[in-house]
DNA sequence: ATGATTGCAAAATTTTTGCAGAACG
DNA sequence: CGTTCTGCAAAAATTTTGCAATCAT
């Protein structure tokens, strides 16, 4: 049960304590290789834990770095494990059809920016997802 | 009385009939440069319109391409006018300062990145903010 | 043991829908 | 005059809160 190890290790570096609710989320993140909102955790998990507990789960995640944010513009918070390589999304506006791309350069873009900014210090999280029609609904 | 006719005109070209509410959602946009959400416009406007049409207003505006979505990780939707210059958004996320920021590569990024694409043809709208601390809330 | 976490019920927030009447062109 | 648009009431959808009971360490 190597993963499982795995898991309650991200909930004791971050100063989680290991729960049921914590470990099937964090399962279902490592599984799903989409971005995932509450209602589809809770659908999955639900025999496991209540809905509330979830968006708990989502925020205190977020909050820690364990999960990152995706805006997908969809009504709802979508969420996606902050522990592969940095991507983000084509989402096509009719069908929902979600594509990853590679190749922000982040850590550049963000140099620059800071060093323009007269405001701003620091740059710890970034939304950049593209939006259009898919070759299927353009045709 | 220039500006009114002008909104008259964005109304016009877009298929719109020209309606108070809409008139001064217009007005609104024009005269501030934050992102707004619905709940700030029906505010400001509520003597002249009620909430359900600011919400239809600014749909049929986004979908028209007069406004551009805002993705300030706020619970609610936050909008511009898509006429002004192209620029993102840097926000506090202890304050919730918001500071412009331009540079945006759009054109040049989403060519390389349909170039390499599967599945998707084009591109129409894309969110790029950044989220840290400002200044004051690093100290 | 004790502080963190959960579940339940309830509420708050944001957005959408249906329909009848009013207004625009 | 016909279609579009609005306002109202109502509901749907998403997320948050308070509190008592339970669990993890």
């Amino acid at each position: 049960m190597y993963m499982k190890i795995d898991f309650k290790n991200i909930l004791k570096i971050n100063g989680f304590k290991s729960t049921p609710s914590r470990i099937a989320i964090l399962e279902l993140f490592s599984s799903d290789c989409k971005p995932v909102n509450a209602e589809d955790i809770f659908r999955k998990v639900n025999k496991i834990t209540d809905q509330v507990t979830v968006y708990r789960t989502l925020n205190s995640f977020e909050e820690k770095g364990i999960l990152r944010r995706v805006d997908l513009r969809k009504g709802s918070a979508y969420y996606e494990l902050n522990n592969k390589h940095h991507h983000h999304h084509i989402v096509c506006k009719k069908c929902g059809l979600i594509e990853i791309f590679n190749g922000c350069e982040i850590d550049k873009i963000s140099k620059k920016i800071l060093s323009k900014s007269l405001k701003f210090k620091n740059v710890t999280e970034h939304s950049f997802e593209l939006f259009g029609f898919c070759k299927t609904c353009t045709k």
